[in-house]
RNA sequence: UGUCUCAUGGUGUAAUGGUAGCACUGCAGUUUUUGGUACUGCCUGUCAAGGUUCGAAUCCUUGUGAGACAACCA
């Protein structure tokens, strides 16, 4: 494991974004220096999707010396809540980032209003009385031009005016907007006299009452990204259409030798992984889910309580990389960059997640033996700790077999198998109920052959785990399944996506049993246990719940969760 | 029948005119006190057709396929 490191690594190639940025250095362009933003919409949790965009725009910064503030894009106060305002700082600084500057394209509300008046005196705006569904026909289609709105030649005077009283709140929601006259017949969709501002009554989560008038992404993005200093724009690719716009609306206002530039990269896809903040938003809101940090959900927090750690988020992204193509990454790389991650530092417990009892006929009746197991086979350092052994013990229903197939190692009849970290046993018989459901299976341990003996090196095909029956705990256990059942949920756009459930995303099991040590390493963060999976305890959790992840882990993983 | 963008194994991503490599997946094997881990090997690729060139995944042309754009969302 550690000569992992010593592997001289080869330095990582460069993705587009990092290239343009050095050449940018090299070039000179706004003298070298590198400003970049996050720039969330507080409507919703961050998921994996936007860990990707986080990795883009904080990570630059860090490499290349620059700064990376944090700005909520509130320019929509119908959408956006404090609650998401909070838990987006909460998350990303749970990622391990910092931002330079925390703000909010509200705190530019006079300087964007400033703005717009300028447009409207320099001719280059008007109101439009319009309905939506008017200006929408006259835009035109993709193929066709559009044409012009009978308020585009309104004498500047009035515009000014009406734009006033858009913010006085004497204008109706959908009365009036504030539209930027440029080209009712540009190849660009988004050239077709774009609004620029808009009438809201729903008051805003931070300056309340004082706007009625809120200005629009494509007027709002740009115009702060400019008036903060950012010189990397990074977006993804549906933004692409709009950056001829973003380039003309500082080109109509800059006269500074500084511009942003705004770059576009893919968008995180994965498979059986829907990243529709709507989806999700209807998921929690419907019940179907226990909230945003269901583990089920691909937000931070889901990942976070399913047991992902930040650096496997920090390595799943490094591995995709970023480019233009439109990539669906198997989620199987997702699941890769955990189990590598918890597999160099996670601590082995045991747990029997569906328990039979197997009695050792030879063990004495009241005789407690402890037994020493490593924490970690990959890390000496990591310790050991000492598991309680008696003749009544747990071991899983599927590690027996009454008639076994011939590639079969664990334990079945006249075969000896090995206790992990004790002693080597030999199947004698099992017992079963009326229905024929074996119910007890019975063994005859070896006393020679203790872990540590010069007898237990013997050679056994199998080894299973175990715990005491008497110094047991039951657990309530939840086995997590995807939650969606379809590869490409996004291919299913014009289905009901409740109709992709996967029924068995999660399945209770109060039948599991786990050691009593585990109850009190609590200051442990994570367990793994080998042929089951891993383990994490949730650090939210105070319960002794557990929770069965099937998804992470080689076949299965546990979570400690809170009720 | 518009504008813009993209196309490399099953998946994702390198190679920036000079040996098509890496990771994940899958399949074999070695080691193993869990069938895990670790290590080794194997499978599989430049969308197509032309052109430029000593040499093309890379440059050019045409075609094919995919995506984005017609919200008072971001």
């Amino acid at each position: 494991m550690t000569d992992k490191k010593d592997n001289q690594e080869t330095p990582k190639s460069l993705n587009f974004i990092e290239q343009m940025v050095e050449k940018d250095i090299q070039e000179g362009r706004n003298n070298g220096r590198i400003q970049t933003r996050f720039p969330p919409e507080p409507n919703g949790y961050l998921h994996i999707g936007h860990a990707k965009a986080i990795c883009m725009d904080f990570g630059i910064a860090e490499k290349y010396n620059g700064t990376c503030n944090l700005r909520f894009d509130d320019t929509n106060p119908s959408k956006e809540e404090v609650e998401y305002v909070d838990a987006i700082q909460e998350d990303i600084q749970w990622l391990g980032y910092k931002w330079d500057k925390i703000c909010f394209t509200s705190e530019y509300f006079q300087q964007l209003w400033d703005l717009a008046v300028q447009f409207i005196k320099d001719g280059k705006a008007y109101i439009d009385e319009q309905s939506s569904d008017e200006m929408a026909k006259q835009k035109g289609t993709p193929t066709e031009a559009g044409t012009a709105s009978p308020f585009r030649s309104r004498p500047m005077e009035e515009s000014l005016k009406l734009f006033e009283k858009m913010n006085t709140g004497e204008i109706p929601e959908g009365a009036m907007v504030l539209r930027a006259k440029i080209d009712m017949a540009a190849s660009n969709m988004h050239f077709r006299d774009p609004i620029m501002y808009r009438v809201v009554n729903h008051p805003h989560h931070r300056t309340g009452t004082t706007w009625k008038a809120y200005p629009m992404y494509d007027f709002a993005h740009g115009q702060s990204d400019y008036f903060e200093g950012v010189t990397h724009s990074l977006c993804t690719l549906e933004f692409e259409v709009h950056r001829p716009l973003y380039n003309w609306y500082i080109d109509q206002f800059a006269n500074s030798d500084y511009r942003p530039y705004q770059t576009e990269f893919n968008r995180l896809n994965i498979t059986y992984t829907v990243m529709s903040k709507r989806k999700m938003l209807q998921l929690v809101q419907e019940g179907l889910v226990t909230g945003w940090d269901d583990p089920r959900m691909p937000t931070i927090g889901g990942l976070r309580r399913r047991g992902y750690t930040p650096a496997s988020i920090h390595s799943f992204i490094d591995k995709i990389g970023y480019t233009k193509y439109e990539a669906l990454n198997d989620v199987s790389l997702l699941e890769s960059s955990i189990r590598e991650d918890l597999n160099e530092k996670a601590t082995r417990v045991s747990a029997v997640i569906d328990p039979i009892k197997l009695i050792l006929t030879n063990y004495p009746e009241d005789q407690v033996e402890m037994m020493e197991a490593v924490n970690n086979p990959g890390d000496e350092t990591a310790g050991k700790h000492e598991i309680p052994f008696t003749k009544e013990l747990y071991i899983e229903r599927n590690d027996f077999m009454e008639d076994a197939p011939k590639k079969f190692f664990r334990m079945t009849i006249d075969k000896e198998v090995r206790l992990k970290s004790a002693y080597i046993i030999k199947c004698t018989g099992c017992k079963k109920d009326e229905a024929g459901n074996i119910t007890e299976v019975y063994a005859e341990y070896d006393p020679q052959t203790k872990s540590g003996m010069p007898e237990s090196n013997r050679k056994v095909k199998g080894t299973i785990h175990w715990v005491s029956v008497e110094h047991s705990l039951p657990a309530e256990v939840r086995i997590y399944d995807r939650l969606f059942n379809v590869e490409n949920p996004s291919e299913e756009k014009e289905t009901d996506f409740r109709d992709l459930l996967n029924p068995d995303s999660l399945i209770v099991n109060t039948a599991a049993r786990v050691e009593p040590w585990l109850k009190n390493a609590k200051h442990m963060e994570n367990f793994q246990f080998q042929r089951t999976g891993y383990f994490n305890i949730d650090p939210d959790s105070t319960a002794d719940k557990l929770v069965f992840n099937k998804t992470v882990g080689l076949k299965d993983s546990w979570t400690k969760k809170n009720s």
